[in-house]
DNA sequence: TTATATTATGAGACTCATTCTCATTAATAA
DNA sequence: TTATTAATGAGAATGAGTCTCATAATATAA
């Protein structure tokens, strides 16, 4: 399904209408695999010569991450930072301390045990947010 | 060891002075297993009669974190959370996303399967973050 | 003790990511 | 097309947390 219908598929479904800068915000998201913040997208927007505002950057990913096309990540710096969820299996983060560098992980063991200890309290699970803070190699060979 | 002893023993450490505002900020968090937020921590002072501004309550946390007295949570809202962490096991949280409540959690199996992650990236573990947001069993049964 | 040196505190200014406001512009329906 | 209604942009507002600096309190030396 091409980019555009994608969004366009969203915008339906939330009552909202098709224009250029959301259409130019999603291509700059589905285009990376980057976990970049919103100023990010901003910029490369921006530098792209597409003059599109901060608020409409925020407005918009915000329908995106309600409609699955994008992830939203805390890292507790104090920046979300965004991901394109398309065609990505769920997965959480390794998040380097000392080079900011991101990778991806994801274990069927946690995953399981992680319904088993909400269904012991008789709660039900909803999402979760698992992160490594870590020292990468790189980071550690120095 | 009392209160103030523990105290005085991580000031020192850090070459800092034993003041009254900083022994009313540990004996407040330290007298408690909530996790509330700064404005929590400063209004129950506030309220009990003891004067401490909002820049002590924050410069005071800061140290009792980084000496291990106390524990800084980020769920994801925009506020820090704190709980003492004298005589508690590592643990990590459930937070419901209705009301708020929050419980805790503890798995070995998970403990386990972190280091292995990191160890197959060749990087070095240091903290991680684990929450699983759910709906309890009071606001899911309405 | 008491004087001296140095750190801590408080009040409020400041920061910075994000949200809000509202006049203007653009998309859709008729 | 035009009318209707929603979206956008610019910048003001928000709010948690940090910083500044004059004043107060603590620790040290005598």
């Amino acid at each position: 399904m091409p980019s555009s219908d994608i969004l366009k598929k969203a915008l339906k479904k939330e009552g909202l209408r098709y224009t250029h800068q959301r259409q130019a915000i999603w291509d700059e998201l589905s285009a990376s695999d980057e976990h970049r913040d919103a100023e990010e997208i901003y910029l490369a927007l921006y530098n792209s010569g597409l003059k599109v505002s901060r608020a409409t950057v925020y407005r918009t990913i915000d329908v995106l991450v309600k409609n699955n096309l994008v992830r939203k990540l805390d890292l507790g710096d104090g920046r979300a930072r965004y991901e394109n969820k398309m065609d990505t299996a769920h997965h959480d983060h390794l998040i380097c301390v000392q080079c900011g560098k991101i990778e991806e992980f994801m274990d069927n063991v946690i995953e399981n045990r992680q319904e088993v200890i909400v269904e012991n309290f008789g709660y039900r699970l909803i999402r979760h947010i698992h992160q490594l803070f870590v020292i990468c190699d790189e980071c550690g060979s120095k």
